[in-house]
DNA sequence: AGATTTATAGATCATTTGCTCAATAAGATT
DNA sequence: AATCTTATTGAGCAAATGATCTATAAATCT
């Protein structure tokens, strides 16, 4: 298949042996690497094992990342980064559009983003093991997205009265619930979840009045 | 500081130095101190910590469980036994009373059940180490409580058409998602979770055309 | 082609950790 | 009070684990 050396012919592609990387590169592998090993075994993985997956000593890791702790903070900072798009608070407090619509957009795109084994994993530990990073996380999705949310709704409202913070966040809830039991309950789930928030959406809106399309 | 000899008259309550307990009492004082353990750190927490926690020797743990795995069998026995009251299926289904009572009176009592630290805690590492009572408590629910109550929401449904299983699953994890973040993110939360599960509930109701009170 | 740089491997250290076992003493029995 | 039973301890083993350090070889430069 590949021929590497000016002499050998048969198939070697197996055991690369010792391949040098450039620095930069190596070290995206091994943080990508860490949050599939990570988000599969818990923070508690041993450094040994993610390096064998990697096919790589173990000390090559120490080389990049001057302790374990420090290899978890990069795949935090991974796994976190660019998670919420920076346009949905104004996409979705565009009245042009209907609440429905701008509400459905939302968690379809929202929901393929986070319905996703590495992050619903890393998310639950980081959270269960305290890290400061989650409640950072939940509290900008609350300002940024939830209450911004709420301002629509209640604009919206024709009838029954404007929701409160909490009903807000048990929409939301409800819709991750779905991630938690596929990604971290190992439950059987819809393969695609898109009819069910869809249901959820509209009983929420039809509770307040809101026009549905 | 402290005078251990024979002339000891002042207080020395602290350090009670070996205690000497019956096997039955002291195995379930280990599996009490194991389940908070282990619902504060997780499953990896170590044994010696335990032990210092407990005020007793680390080899004293594997008098009572021959290795950390069993003990934490039994921790997970403690734990998910006895969670689901088995009257609940019965009085979800009593159709004497309204269904919406039924729903409000079954999410008041299982959510103080279950919005407790150890019990969130521990079913969530449990769930993410992929441990299969996780699944059969799930499956258990479904089962025993959901499945029927779609079926009162089904023959009390006035318009609005009826319930799908993932629709009462929604209901059930916007619920649940409280106890998600009050003791795993440790976001802020309502202290008393009944008001926003009771509009919960009637949101969910009034989709379906279900008399309220 | 040879010299240079440095990414990588291999060996190893110091702790940690699950677990064992003989020695000890707390409480019951006589 | 002496004896006996056994719950508990303390020392310690073997394997695992995070981290270190020097030798090696892959790519680059001259």
């Amino acid at each position: 298949m590949d021929i590497n050396g000016p002499v050998e012919s048969t198939v070697i592609e197996e055991r690369p042996g010792r391949r040098r990387l450039p620095p930069q590169e190596r070290r995206q592998q091994i943080i990508d690497g860490a949050v599939a090993f990570f988000a599969e075994v818990g923070f508690d993985g041993k450094t040994r094992d993610l390096a064998k997956r990697l096919g790589v000593t173990q000390s090559l890791l120490f080389n990049y990342f001057a302790t374990k702790d420090e290899l978890i903070e990069a795949v935090y900072e991974q796994v976190y980064l660019n998670r919420l798009a920076p346009d949905w608070p104004d996409r979705l407090t565009d009245r042009s559009t209907p609440l429905r619509d701008r509400l459905l957009a939302f968690y379809t795109e929202y929901s393929t983003l986070i319905f996703q084994y590495e992050w619903m994993r890393i998310f639950m530990s980081s959270g269960l093991s305290g890290a400061e990073l989650n409640r950072r996380y939940l509290k900008h999705l609350g300002d940024v997205i939830l209450r911004p949310l709420l301002g629509e709704i209640e604009f919206a409202a024709r009838s029954g009265g404007t929701p409160t913070m909490e009903d807000i966040w048990n929409l939301h809830g409800g819709i991750v619930y779905i991630g938690i039991r596929q990604h971290i309950y190992r439950t059987p789930c819809p393969d695609d979840p898109s009819v069910a928030i869809t249901r959820a959406v509209d009983r929420f809106l039809l509770a307040f009045g809101v026009e549905q399309g």
